[in-house]
DNA sequence: CCATAATCCTGTACGC
DNA sequence: TGCGTACAGGATTATG
């Protein structure tokens, strides 16, 4: 499932090996792939005909590459959103389509940039972009301060340098909801799913349902740096294939699965205290946590 | 405005 | 063996 570090994953290896090469054909292939897009999907493929990326931006799971310069549409980027199972794919020559082949943009040297996805909650779109309110660069991979329009109301996310940290931590403590809540919410800081924050949470001993505007500010301060951390490393890894939905553009798995000490873990026993670690039902999907390290908040 | 529930989708894993 | 069901979950949309 991507996740900031898997996307900074992708967004590295479409930026060595995609950028600055022209768009001879491109097709969308399934409407759903494209709903964000109003033209449909033909248009979508057409608009791309002839052009060239030049740089491949992030900013929390969210991921873009612009187009190279022409009087009416400079300022106008192909918006990738990986969605759950959303993969891009550098194929060096034209090869058989995959099982959930979404959308082919082949190149003028022969080569494909391939968008496969099963569960179809990614798709692609063409979006103009717009300033940042800050006037900092919009994501990592570009100094250009503008962001996809669908991308405007999304966070920085912690790998961001023009992150105000402190910020998002005040913030946070104002929130009556939990903390885990508060962490998946992409308008507060992006880039966290739901592998990233229970990790988070247990390297940094704060159980997930604890309500943020009761948590000292040490407290929040230190899950905001545990989840920098973890991604961090994540990241270095390639990150994390826990399902094998998620590879690289070359096809590879991340190798952060073998590294992560709550999610996925029920039943096993905490790698810093030895209680096993349970499961429970949190927002329509799971949490993992230690109950020794992670203290369960008295209420709720 | 804020918090939360419902919704989209497909493959896999399981119980009967 | 096969069928039905639960589950995985990001982000938008709708609802309270």
């Amino acid at each position: 499932m991507p996740e900031l570090p898997e996307v900074e994953t992708v967004r590295d290896g479409v930026a060595r090996h995609a950028l600055n090469r022209t768009i001879a054909r491109a097709a969308v292939l399934s409407d759903r792939t494209s709903r964000r897009y109003l033209g449909g999907r033909l248009a979508l493929g057409d608009a791309l005909h002839d052009r060239r990326f030049d740089a491949a931006v992030r900013r929390g799971k969210y991921l873009w590459l612009t187009l190279d310069g022409r009087a009416d549409d400079a300022d106008t980027a192909l918006l990738v959103h990986l969605g759950m199972s959303g993969q891009l794919l550098v194929r060096d020559q034209v090869a058989d389509p995959a099982r959930h082949l979404r959308a082919r943009l082949e190149f003028a040297d022969g080569g494909a940039l391939d968008f496969v996805d099963q569960r179809t909650f990614g798709y692609l779109t063409l979006e103009p972009l717009v300033p940042t309110p800050d006037g900092a660069p919009g994501g990592l991979g570009s100094d250009v301060a503008g962001v996809p329009a669908p991308v405007a109301h999304i966070a920085r996310d912690l790998l961001d340098p023009a992150l105000d940290r402190a910020a998002v931590s005040r913030r946070i403590r104002t929130k009556r909801t939990a903390i885990k809540r508060a962490l998946l919410d992409q308008t507060v800081v992006s880039g966290v799913g739901n592998i990233y924050a229970d990790e988070a949470l247990w390297r940094a001993r704060v159980h997930p349902e604890r309500a943020c505007d009761e948590l000292p500010a040490r407290a929040v301060n230190r899950v905001l740096a545990c989840a920098a951390e973890v991604m961090a490393e994540a990241l270095a890894q390639g990150g994390t294939s826990f399902d094998e939905l998620y590879v690289n553009v070359n096809g590879a798995s991340g190798y952060f699965t073998r590294f992560l000490h709550s999610y996925g873990r029920e039943g096993q026993p905490c790698s810093r205290c030895g209680s096993l670690i349970v499961r429970e039902r949190f927002m329509n999907r799971s949490s993992y946590f230690c109950p020794r390290c992670q203290r369960r908040p008295r209420s709720s």
